[in-house]
DNA sequence: CGACAGGTTGAGGTACCTCAACGTCGGTGG
DNA sequence: CCACCGACGTTGAGGTACCTCAACCTGTCG
């Protein structure tokens, strides 16, 4: 289980491009590296490091350094504000191909924690500060991924001030269709939908409880409107009756 | 009240440099510019149009082709999402100094409008593009107000799903207080700030109505921790207690 | 001055939260 | 391999923060 790329310190060490291999990285043309060619992905890799982290763990803790960004390989990672008594906002769940760590100020505004088995690719700011100033498209392309998700950003704000709690549950699930694909379709033709996050994951990001989280759920199920064949995932049988419980998107 | 400015298309005519010199710009150090020389700041010159807004006139529609971006110069303006029942979420209100109009896609995902007399500075897209890949600076200033904006977004976010209405309240004015600066300090050492904007658009924006904004309000004052001198205007005479109302900011 | 949009205050309703009990599943160790 | 344990999830009953509806007040502008 332990991996020779696991903990390996920001430094490079020469070896990198050995033990991770963009190339073969299953995200080479999403994110980031999407804006390189085979070169300039080269520079990229020399400053990148991989790291695995287990379910629970903290990647970014909000008030630290802001001193590195990652790419999300594998898994899912969640990212969150918290207010002094413990309330908790999550402001999005980032899936393989997503960006970590754009920030505006020297330290992180947020937290980040994997959700489940997460494999990271971490860059050094300083990198790659140095790194878009050489590399324009790179620069231009961290730039369509921060206006992409300040778009994201101003449709959560609606969901979270402006939608009851059905149409919130519905909009996410939609979400999470979308971003998951058409693919993966069930056997009476339903969507099949992992569901990486707990229910309270689910409620702080929607602003909502638990309790509440579970209550449309297993009303969306009453209504033969979704299944839930296990706990962590979900069926989607009538996506037209979620899009028309959840006013857009 | 009628200025030669008014309404001119979005096409260079060589006369805008004169009507609309960026040396004299109120904003010049702010928004965009500060990243650009003299020079290269002639160039972003070239292609601007200023235009007067009066109150409520629409800048930008949502779904609309993007293909604008504005420097706010004077006034203010209110961005904006509407569900389709007409329940409306304002994502934020914007001083001089703002940029409006970064965008993700082809169309803009959020309306804006005008909150009082207003005057912008606007730029073709297809111009502001070509701009940015010849003047690296000018990208990276773009990025850094993306980056920005979505801090704030993801710091609206944890009002708008964990506050409640007298920590939103709060939050709200010590964040107006605190862009408008610590001048302008009323008679008894209270802090005089401006509300442009109508109970509606700040009900709109904390995600209440405006009965509970006006009740609390009303209850800050009789508590004597704020002053209502008019309806368009506060005095924060204790920002200390409005602090530990507000949970953090 | 009259009218109207914006703002405040009150009384009652409700969507969601809180608290509590119970169910369910996956892991762990006997 | 099964029994137990604990975290996660569901369901119910009651409470409450905020919303809705309505009346009234206030300033502004023709």
């Amino acid at each position: 289980m332990q991996r020779a790329t696991m903990n390996r310190p920001p430094v490079s060490e020469g070896q990198n491009a050995r033990n991770a291999p963009c190339a073969a990285c299953p995200v080479r043309e999403q994110a980031l590296c999407a804006a390189l060619n085979d070169k300039e992905i080269g520079r990229l890799n020399e400053i990148s490091v991989t790291r695995r982290y287990s379910a629970g763990e903290t990647v970014i803790n909000e008030g630290s350094a802001a001193n590195s960004g990652y790419n999300l390989i594998s898994g899912h990672v969640k990212l969150y504000k918290l207010l002094s008594d413990g309330r908790r906002q999550i402001t999005g769940f980032l899936v393989p191909g997503d960006f970590i760590g754009i920030s505006a100020s020297e330290l992180y505004s947020y937290s980040a924690e994997a959700i489940d088995e997460t494999v990271l690719c971490g860059f050094p700011r300083t990198g790659l500060d140095s790194l878009m100033q050489q590399i324009p498209g790179l620069l231009h392309r961290m730039l369509s991924i921060a206006s992409d998700e300040l778009m994201q950003a101003q449709e959560h704000a609606l969901l979270l001030g402006r939608k009851t709690a059905a149409e919130r549950v519905s909009t996410f699930l939609l979400s999470l269709a979308r971003r998951h694909g058409d693919n993966a379709r069930g056997g009476n033709g339903g969507l099949q939908i992992p569901l990486p996050m707990t229910r309270s994951d689910i409620a702080d990001y929607l602003g909502l409880t638990t309790e509440t989280v579970s209550r449309v759920l297993s009303e969306l199920k009453r209504a033969s409107i979704i299944r839930l064949p296990t706990r962590s995932s979900v069926e989607i049988v009538s996506a037209e009756a979620l899009e028309s419980r959840s006013d857009q998107l």
